[in-house]
DNA sequence: AGCACGCCGACT
DNA sequence: GTCGGCGTGCTC
């Protein structure tokens, strides 16, 4: 007789504390740390995360696990005292701290769920009976609901005594299904010649060989592929049948990007100091925990060093882990990892769809990736054996979540790279002050980049007070001479210039000119802004929206005065002043796609990039 | 978070 | 009596 086997579980709901449950000697095989397991709790059942194995349970009266539901597990055993230390540092129960680190769509709700039985038809067909019960047998005679479905539905009106009662009369059935996220493996279905039949052309028809020749020269071919080379789903099912070919399903690598980036050729040689820092990372890679504060000035290569340093690590058989804040910067930042390194990044952010995310997790966790760039979230990516974790823009305040479950990237970063004895770089212009701080008092290691690459010299940077154009109408007031100068000089150079303006939309502030307020977003109490694109005020926070020719909300009658300058506007203005520069804005109203740099980095004729990349 | 139990007032 | 509203406590 074996000891029995016990697993502590974290389950996602706000309670702090693992539950201890038996592995069954028919899942003794399947249970690792890491796979998702459906378990009893209390008169549920619900799915939890397996943290650990124990030998010693906390109580006596133990259940049993119902069922494991992944075959791989979708964290290695080292994540489990990085959720622990989260759960406690960050005050959040652990059970939803792990469900926070991992993608997605993931997770199997089960619901209660009510089904009509065939005494509840026939009793809808009596009519006399309570009219709310009348309704909800009516709604679930049109297929089986949730629970809370059907609260839903009626807009709570339904008490769950009546719910209750129409099960209690056995008109309903309620019982536990499961419902599971939709994010699985895409797999697409392709056909091959089946190598163990006997092919004798003259049992086919002219147009089944036909097929059939097609797909033995293609070797393998997807199931859609051959429809579109015209040959019908029919024709297909007749040859299968008669055991020509063989049908199998292949994962598909859903590329978040799908284009294909040529390899670097040429290395760029580092300059002193990046030489300097590369070399002090590269010796501590594998010699244990350190933090390095990469102080370089804008442009003086930090992402050379990046990738010399995630060279290193990947040559010492370690992975590497880059954290960038911005979805934007990912692309950019991805694109020069590819073009050195190859297929073997995964990326991960929130701008991934489910099933995208769920990929690339899945390539991390079965390690045909090494190297993840991801935004704040991927600092929870299943890596083993990580030997670097970067931290780009270190500073930059999105490394903070600011919702639900309030872990700061940055640090999270530092602890998972110390519990793994990792080398982890904060990389920063600007540093901000904590780590700068912890760089003075030689906790973690200033490394400085104070040149830029090849010598570059430094922008001249001039400031124009506005204050000299209190006076100005219109986009004078924002477009000095001094930057009128400097545009057109641009312009007639073939050089591109950047404008940076922190207001979206085209008018800032709705004024009435009758009783002089500033029209405010009814729930939000901030101005609300006009677009020009969409002919409309609208709410940056809720997304309220109020039509063009709207009067004051405050006196009724006044009409209100578009003041206020935005980046719309901007954009507009400076297509006056000149008339045959392309210009370009790109703000949250544009930057929606995926990929928003890329006309910026490839284009080098006359463009103004009218914008406010960095935050909302 | 669910879900039970249990107590109490408002109805048949 | 019974229904249902809500407060309290538990979940391996
Ligand atoms: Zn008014
Ligand atoms: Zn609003």
């Amino acid at each position: 007789m074996n000891a029995p086997i016990y697993i502590n579980v974290a389950i996602a709901v706000p309670i702090d504390q693992t539950y201890t449950y038996q592995v069954p000697e028919t899942f003794k095989d399947s249970c690792f740390t890491g796979v998702r397991v459906m378990v009893p709790f209390g008169r549920q059942t619900l799915s939890g995360y397996c943290l650990e194995f124990t030998d010693d349970p906390p109580v006596d009266k133990i259940k049993c696990i119902f069922d494991v539901l992944d075959e791989t597990p979708l964290f290695y055993p080292d994540m489990v005292p990085l959720f622990k230390w989260m759960a406690r540092y960050y005050c959040f129960p652990i059970g939803q701290v792990v469900k926070s680190c991992l993608p997605d769509g993931l997770s199997v709700i089960t619901a209660n769920t009510a089904k009509i039985t065939p005494a509840g038809r026939k009793k809808l067909l009596s009519e006399n009976m309570n009219p709310v019960e009348q309704k909800v047998l009516q709604y679930l005679d049109k297929g089986q609901q949730p629970l809370k479905n059907i609260q839903k539905h009626f807009k709570n009106k339904v008490p769950m005594s009546c719910i209750r009662r129409l099960e209690r009369h056995l008109y309903v059935q309620i019982e536990k299904k499961e419902i599971r996220g939709a994010a699985a493996p895409k797999c697409i279905q392709y056909a091959r010649f089946n190598p163990g039949c006997q092919f004798k052309p003259d049992s086919v028809t002219s147009r089944q060989q036909e097929l059939i020749q097609m797909i033995r020269h293609a070797g393998e071919i997807s199931v859609a592929d051959i429809r579109k080379q015209g040959f019908s789903s029919q024709i297909l099912k007749t040859v299968h049948q008669k055991g020509f070919l063989e049908f199998f399903d292949k994962e598909l690598y859903r590329d978040p990007f799908g284009e294909t980036i040529p390899p670097d050729t040429y290395l760029p040689i580092p300059t002193k100091h990046q030489a300097t820092a590369i070399q002090t990372i590269e010796n501590r890679i594998g010699q244990g925990f350190q933090v390095y504060l990469l102080y370089g000035v804008t442009g003086s290569g930090k992402t050379e060093v990046y990738m010399r340093i995630t060279n290193a690590a990947i040559s010492k058989s370690r992975t590497a882990l880059i954290l960038v804040p911005e979805i934007a910067l990912i692309t950019q930042v991805e694109r020069q990892f590819r073009a050195r390194f190859g297929d073997c990044i995964a990326v991960l952010h929130s701008r991934l769809s489910n099933g995208e995310r769920f990929d690339q997790w899945m390539r991390i966790v079965r390690k045909q990736a090494t190297i993840v760039i991801g935004a704040r979230s991927a600092i929870f990516a299943p890596l083993e054996n990580i030997g670097i974790i970067i931290v780009d823009e270190e500073h930059d305040a999105s490394y903070k979540q600011s919702t639900q479950f309030r872990y700061h990237g940055r640090d999270v970063a530092a602890m998972r790279g110390k519990m793994a004895d990792a080398v982890v770089v904060l990389g920063s212009a600007t540093p901000s002050i904590q780590n700068y701080y912890h760089g003075m008092q030689h906790k973690y290691q200033i490394l400085q980049l104070p040149n830029r690459i090849h010598n570059r010299p430094m922008p001249v940077i001039q400031v124009v007070d506005l204050k000299q154009n209190v006076g100005m109408r219109g986009m004078r007031r924002i477009i000095t001479p001094e930057l009128e100068h400097a545009l057109k000089k641009n312009y007639e150079n073939n050089q591109q210039s950047l404008l940076f303006l922190n207001r979206r939309g085209f008018a800032t502030l709705p004024v009435c000119v009758q009783c002089g307020e500033t029209m405010m977003c009814k729930n939000c109490d901030i101005a609300m802004i006009f677009h020009k694109n969409i002919h409309a005020y609208k709410c940056h926070y809720c997304g309220f929206t109020r039509p063009h020719n709207t009067q004051c909300p405050n006196c009724a009658t006044g009409e209100l005065k578009k003041l206020g300058y935005g980046t719309q506007r901007l954009e507009q203005d400076v297509s006056a002043l000149i008339p045959d520069a392309r210009v370009t804005r790109l703000d949250q109203d544009t930057t929606q796609k995926k990929d928003p740099l890329s006309t910026y980095s490839k284009n080098c004729g006359i463009i103004k990039l009218i914008s406010w990349l960095a935050r909302k």
